[in-house]
Parts: C-alpha cells; structure tokens; sequence
RNA sequence: GGGCAAGUGGCGGAACUGGCAGACGCGAGGGACUUAAAAUCCCUUCCCGAAAGGGGUCCGGGUUCGAUCCCCGGCUUGCCCA
C-alpha cells in the first residue's frame, strides 16, 4: 500500500485526543511555554490557508518546545461577537449566535483535521456568558479606577451599519466592514482613558520582541509630541484662545492663527461681514472625514473670521482664520502658524497672501518652509540661541509671564467603547431617572445578553437591545428606584484584549485567572497572527494587560514576549484571494486530496512565514511526493509495506548526514526558519533514497525531526517502528558534535576576484601548507606567473584569494 | 510629502558575521519502466558560447584582496503615516 493520509491522519488524531497528550499544565516540573495564535473571527466561509499557514507554524513550534522538554500550552478559542458576525447574521437573515454556534462547529471540524496540538479542553467563545463575565468584570474595575467614563464625543457613525465606529475601524472615511459611508457625529459615548497608559505603552515596546514595523507603527499611532500650550489674548474680546505648539521656538514668526472648525470660539469671534461665509464653511467641514481633513489638499481651504489675536511674543495683531486642517481632537483645536517653518502654514499662507516671516536660518523660505534646526533671528531675547535652547527659553518665558506651560501630548485618543448594536458584551451599568450612570456590583455578572428576534440596527443610533424592554428595566442596585440598563454593547475588540489570560485558567468561576497560574504561565511567549491587528488589538490587549498588572491581577505588563506576523498566502495569479477572482484555495479540498500532513509541509515550505507567498498547485504536489518519499524510505510498498529499516550499523557518511541535519533542522525549527528546515530534511531524503541499508540508529531520529511538521505521518511511521508509545513527548534528536565536522573540505581559489581552482584539503591545513598547493595549482600558476603577489588571504575552510598585479 | 520594508533564474525562494550566488521545491527538457497513461526512478536546467571562456543578485557610483550583504545617489513595488 502506498503513503495514505486519509487513514493515518484521522487514525492519529483520535489517538492524540483520547490520550490527552496535548494537556498543558500536567508537567510542572518543566519549564513552560506558551504559543498563542490570534484567535479567529469563526466566519461563515470557514477557514482559510492564510489560518492554516500561521496556525501550523505555530503547531510546529509547540510539538517542538514540547519534544525540547517544555510544558507546553497551546489553546485555541473564537473570536465570536462583533460586527462581522452580526453582519454575516443580518444577511443570512439568521439570529448571530445561531450561526456563530455553526460556524464555531466548522471551524472546530477544520481545525482538528489539521492535526494541531490544540488544548481543547480550555476551547471558549467570546460570546459565552461565562467568558464575557471577564470582560464586564474589566470594565467594572476600569470604571472604578476612572478610567471608563462617559462622554459627549464626535465620533465615526456609519449610517449603514448603524453604529459608532474605532478609528482604527474606519479606512479612508468608509467602513472597514462593508466600505460604508463614515460621518462625524457628536454622541455620548462610554470611553476607556488609554491615554492615561500612552507613555507606558510606549515604553514598553522597548522591552518586546515585535518586528520593527510593527513598533513603529505604535509608536506613530500614539504619536507622543512635546511642545507647550499658550494663551493668546483676542482683540476686543475678553474670551481668549489656548494654542498648541511643538515649535514655541518660532512664536516670534507667527503671522496669523487658525481654530478648528468645531471651535468654539468659532461662532464667538467671527465678525458680522465674515459671518456667512465662516458658516458654510463650518458645515462643509462637518461632512468631512478626519482623514480627508488631514490629506494631501491641507492647508488649501480656509476662510477668514476677521477677527485678530495678539502675539504675547511680540504684540504683533494676527487674523484669525478658520480651517479644516486643524483638528479639534488633537491639542486644544488651535494653532499659531508659523509659516516660513511648517510646510502646510506656508501652503496655507501662500493660498490666501498671508506674511511669510523668517525666524530660523539654513532654508529659502521664499520655496518652502525650513522645519529643520538652525538659530533664531526676527526674534527678541532669542535671538541667537539655537533650536534646542530656544525652545526651553520659550517654554520658561511663557511659564514665567503665566501665558502658557511645556506640554506632553499625545496622537492617541481615548478608546470609543460602544457600539449601538446587538451582537457585542452588554455593558454592565444601569441609568437611573435622574440620568446617573450606576455600575452594577460584580455580583451581579455576567449581565446576559437577552436574546431577540429582532436584532437589527435602529438606525438611530439607538441599540437595538432598547427593544427587549424587559430587559432594560430594572433598579438602581440596592434600591427600588427604577432604572434602565446601558443598551450600547462593547465593541469588537474587547473581547480579544485579555484572552490569553483566560486561556489559563478558563473554568474558574470565582476569578479571572488563578494568581499561582497566571505566575507560571505569563507572558505569552510566542504569539503568531496577521499584521492587519498591528496596531489596533494589540494595543488595546497591552493596555488592559498594564491596567490588569496594576490591579494586581496579571504578574507582567506586557502580554506577549515575541510576536510574528505571518504574511499573506496570494492566490496562484499571485492576486489576493477572493471569490471575485475566483482564486481562493479551500484547507478541506485539500486534506481531502493531498492530506493534512502536505498541506503542513507545503505551507511551510513556501517561503518565509513573514513574507507574502503565492499558493502553487505544483508546489503542493511537490510536499505530497516528499511524504510519499520518506514512506518508500521506510516500507516496501510493493512487499506489503515491508519494513525496510534494519539494525545494521550506520556507515560514517551516514552519521554525518544524520548529524547535519539534526543540527540544522532544530536550529531553523527553533527560530521559525521552517522553510530551510524542510530543504534540510529534503536533502536527507533525497541522499537516503538511493541508498542499500536504512540502519534503524539514522532513520528513527529522522522521524522525529520530521514529526513537529508531518505529525500523523511520523507517529505511523513510528509505531511501525515497533514503538509503543507516542512519539510526541520524546526528545527531539540532539546533533553530536564529532560528526559535524568533515576530514577535508573543498576549498576554491580566487585569483583576483575570480575562482581558477578549487583545492580538496585537510580541514586544519595551515596557511604556509595550502598556499604551496594553491601555487602548485596549474590554473592558477596560468593567473599568477610573471606577476607580483600582493596578497595572499586563507579564510579557513572557506576561501583562498590571491590578489596580483603587473 | 515622510517613515519602514523589499527588489536574486521561467516561478516560489536559499546564501551564517563581507568569503564558492542560485540550497530546496515548482516548471521545463531528455531518458528508464509501461501496450498506453498516471505514478515512480535517473539525468539536464542562471544567461551567452560548440568549447575555451565571458557575463550575471533593480540601475549608477564607492569602500574592500573579495560585496546579494556595508556606504552614497537613483528607479520600482508593498505597507504604514500624512
């Protein structure tokens, strides 16, 4: 019989799971290790091999650490409320947690006929009543702590979907899901003060193993600024505007001054002759997005309110301008502009024949604005002093005269955590008749979410759980006086921001996660997923991880100590998959025809795991005849499956292979080079296949390099060994250092830059003996004669050049 | 406009710290087995050239005995920010 995974693998699989050998947490003798992926959105297409690439990485590297000795835990769960699956439910015209329910059974399916070494026992949803009790209960101790608070904010509404959106959930003024029409809208929202961590977030990116994108990508999302706030006075009104600068150094150069549009200065500074105009204006910002606001065309469109600041630098009368470019969310909604030293106030300057003064020398501001360093002159009792220096003696002179102060700001905004939709954790508050918010006693989570017929968005802007009437009425904890439940729910990322604590101790009904545990297993050591969560999710799970280490909950600040994004698996048109090009591959076709194990080794073989790769039919192909390989390597297909490993005694070119490959296959396997790791092993293959005996003390460790990525296949070619047991705990092979090291070496010869010879010497030649062969050589004795050595370098075992000239 | 990544055969990719460019796979060509096909096995496969030899890692410079790797300038693509 020839290699038949639709046998094995199922044989294999129910092995695993009766046994119980994936467990975590029953060899505390052990050091740990805990691998996470980012846990799936279970959609109704099922899974995808852009999962299965990640996720087998991830496998990969658990049967590895636990063959390395480690305790290891790797858990999986879903991702299951928010908008995508509410989505999903409102077009299939079936209830969300029906079809969730259904999805979750398929993925399940799916991701058990990979063969991945899941702890399924600690398997949840996020819409399970008895996990979202934990996200409550965070909520509940971030209202406590003042950091969840209510507000009147101006938020992204998308009419469509019916609700508020993240920023980070809004993409070129459309909805991620759905590419909906995005507005801004004043809305009392619940917010979490993530801004009270941006400096600790911040930091804590120096202390992480994340690829350097990705950092950078935070750091520019919390985009922490420091410059000063000061106060200018405005002429003929006793009302005056705080600006924010992070170049007090060029006040002197400020030629006028702009507000946001939503100012409310606005409305009371504009004069009678520019009040028409400033109107229109305002509304037409209102229609816009902050993106399209802070794109390519700022700085081109503004009008005058006719009013006049005064510069408490140097008196000098500044028109006050209104423009969209100024954001009211960011600093304090106003600005001086200084336009000979910021490029979008010298465009605004030039649009609408503004001055243009220089304070700063080293650029032509008659081109463009210089923003860079140089000293300052036009500028009182700074002149002279550099950027640097002029930019404290500005800060101390505001503070001094009282006119303003040093500040620290920040990009990041605080975090919208509502969603007036149904399919989300219900926020466990009431609201009492007098309008005050009350958070209920954590005796009284989880707070269900009630289950309705009718569960589509409102429209306007209220939840749809204002329908379950009976639901929204209740008291005010601990009195009889009535009050109505908080009906926005928590939006799609709450649920993700803290469940890699969970995953340790998911049963406990009486805590988040056991101390002891939480201490042994934090943080998570490997954590794998899409780069598309690179900012978004994982800044919100680092910051509730802070917030839960200050409460003394978590034992580390930061969740996870490494973090690898996988890339894209394309589509054989090297386009990204989708139904619109009809390119998408399905996991399930092909563990039906190639099995999971190719699967497995193709996905890994493709390339890097941080690169995007196209899929290959052929190249799937070409990880099957690998496996149907090693099995001919082992059994006799044409003699029953005869084993045709021996006790015989391994030759020593034998050994050597052997060694090379177990020194390079756990060396790429431990720093995820999985793509080298299976060229490793194909070499072995293919130097063993010609070869007369299979001694047992070569091909045994084979398999167990193999097992971590060809699992079923390794454990049936094991127990046909004569092994009893599984394979799945015993130690991985370790290299023995004598064989790795060959008699003699082929070194090759360049003379001048060029290779004339390549000369087999003994490993430990010296200099002296290997240059007398090297000018023993013909060829190169043809380059060399008549001319004068100039050089002469023996990189040991790798090279011999020789440089001549004449 | 700014930041970050990347650019290597027909394709996916490999090459440790500056030391034999193209591992491994796909595809292609040839052969064996077969009535035939599939499967399998063997050989060839960076380009030019019959060969000797020459050229070659996006382009142009530089450093070096030696550069895919380091430096400067440019082009292209991707991602993020604006």
């Amino acid at each position: 019989m020839s290699y038949d995974p639709r046998t094995i693998e199922p044989k294999w699989q129910k092995v695993w799971e009766e046994q119980g050998l994936f467990h975590a947490g029953e060899r505390p003798d052990l050091p740990k290790y805990y691998v996470l992926d980012m846990f799936p959105y279970p959609s109704g297409s099922g899974l995808h091999v852009g999962h299965t690439e990640g996720y087998t990485a991830s496998d990969i590297l658990a049967r590895y650490k636990r063959m390395k000795g480690f305790d290891v835990l790797h858990p999986m769960g879903w991702d299951a409320f928010g908008l995508p699956a509410e989505q999903y439910a409102i077009e299939k015209g079936v209830h969300p947690e029906t079809s969730t329910r259904a999805n979750i059974e398929n993925f399940r399916t799916q991701l058990r006929s990979m063969g991945y070494s899941y702890d399924w026992r600690r398997e949840f949803a996020t819409c399970d009543p008895d996990y979202y009790h934990w996200t409550q209960w965070i909520f509940l101790k971030l209202v406590e702590k003042g950091l969840a608070y209510q507000e009147e904010a101006l938020v992204n509404w998308c009419p469509a979907l019916g609700t508020v959106l993240a920023n980070d959930e809004v993409i070129d003024g459309k909805s991620e899901r759905g590419g909906h029409e995005v507005i801004r809208r004043p809305m009392k929202q619940w917010m979490l003060r993530i801004t009270a961590y941006a400096d600790r977030l911040l930091e804590g990116l120096d202390r992480v193993d994340f690829p350097e994108s990705i950092k950078a990508m935070q750091r520019d999302r919390i985009g922490r600024s420091e410059g000063a706030d000061a106060v200018f006075e405005i002429e003929g009104h006793d009302a005056r505007m705080e600006i924010f600068t992070t170049r007090p150094d060029t006040m002197f150069g400020a030629t006028f001054c702009v507000l946001a549009p939503e100012h409310p200065l606005v409305a009371e500074i504009t004069t009678e002759e520019h009040r028409a105009a400033v109107d229109a204006y305002v509304e037409e910002a209102a229609r816009k997005s902050e993106i399209d606001r802070s794109g390519a065309d700022a700085g081109k469109s503004g009008v005058d309110t006719g009013a006049f600041a005064i510069n408490p630098a140097n008196g000098a009368r500044l028109p006050i301008w209104v423009a969209d470019y100024v954001l009211m969310g960011y600093g304090t909604g106003a600005i001086m502009c200084v336009p000979g030293h910021d490029q979008r106030d010298w465009d605004f300057a030039r649009t609408f024949g503004l001055p243009i003064v220089e304070v700063i020398t080293g650029g032509d501001i008659e081109q463009e604005a210089w923003a860079g360093d140089g000293s300052l002159v036009n500028s009182g009792f700074l002149d002279g002093l550099d950027t640097g220096a002029a930019i404290r003696a500005m800060i101390d002179w505001l503070e001094e005269k009282q006119l303003g102060r040093g500040v620290v700001r920040y990009k990041l905004r605080d975090w919208i955590f509502a969603r007036q939709r149904y399919w989300g954790e219900p926020v466990p508050v009431v609201v009492g008749e007098d309008g005050v918010a009350h958070p209920l006693p954590e005796s009284a989570l989880p707070v269900e979410l009630p289950h309705l017929e009718d569960f589509q968005p409102t429209g306007t802007g209220s939840s749809p759980l204002a329908r379950a009437a009976d639901w929204v009425a209740t008291t005010v904890p601990g009195t009889d006086r009535p009050a109505a439940r908080e009906i926005d729910t928590m939006p799609g990322s709450a649920g993700s921001s803290a469940y890699f604590l969970r995953f340790i101790d998911p049963g406990n009904g009486e805590t988040i996660c056991d101390p002891a545990l939480a201490e042994r297993w934090m943080p998570v050591d490997l954590y794998l997923g899409g780069a598309e969560h690179a900012v978004g999710h994982l800044l919100y799970s680092r910051f509730w991880t802070k917030f839960l280490h200050d409460l003394g909950v978590c034992p580390v600040d930061e969740p996870y100590r490494k973090l690898v994004n996988q890339g894209m698996i394309l589509g054989e048109d090297h386009r990204k998959m989708s139904k619109r090009y009809g390119n998408v591959v399905n996991p399930t076709d092909v563990i039906a025809s190639h099995g999971a194990d190719s699967l497995r080794v193709y996905e890994m073989a493709m390339g890097p795991i941080e690169a995007d790769k196209p899929w290959s039919t052929g190249g799937l192909q070409g990880a099957w005849r690998l496996l149907g390989r090693v099995w001919r390597l082992f059994f006799d297909e044409s003699a029953d499956d005869r084993l045709l490993v021996d006790d015989s005694d391994p030759t020593d070119d034998q050994l050597r292979l052997l060694h090379r490959t177990i020194a390079a296959v756990d060396e790429d396997t431990g720093s995820l080079r999985l793509n080298t790791a299976i060229a490793r092993m194909t070499e072995f293959v293919n130097e063993m296949n010609p070869q007369e005996t299979r001694p047992r003390a070569v091909m045994e460790p084979f398999v167990l390099l193999l097992a971590p990525y060809a699992p079923h296949l390794a454990e049936e070619i094991w127990e046909r060994l004569g092994h009893g047991e599984s394979l799945l705990w015993h130690p991985f092979p370790e290299a023995e250092s004598q064989w790795l090291v060959d008699d003699t070496v082929e070194v090759p010869v360049q003379v001048n830059g060029k290779i004339r010879a390549r000369l087999s010497v003994a490993t430990d030649i010296t200099e002296e003996a290997i240059r007398e062969l090297a000018f023993a050589d013909q060829k190169v004795l043809a380059h060399v004669e008549g001319r004068q050595v100039v050089k002469f370098i023996y990189v040991p075992g790798r090279m011999v050049t020789v440089a001549v000239k004449g």
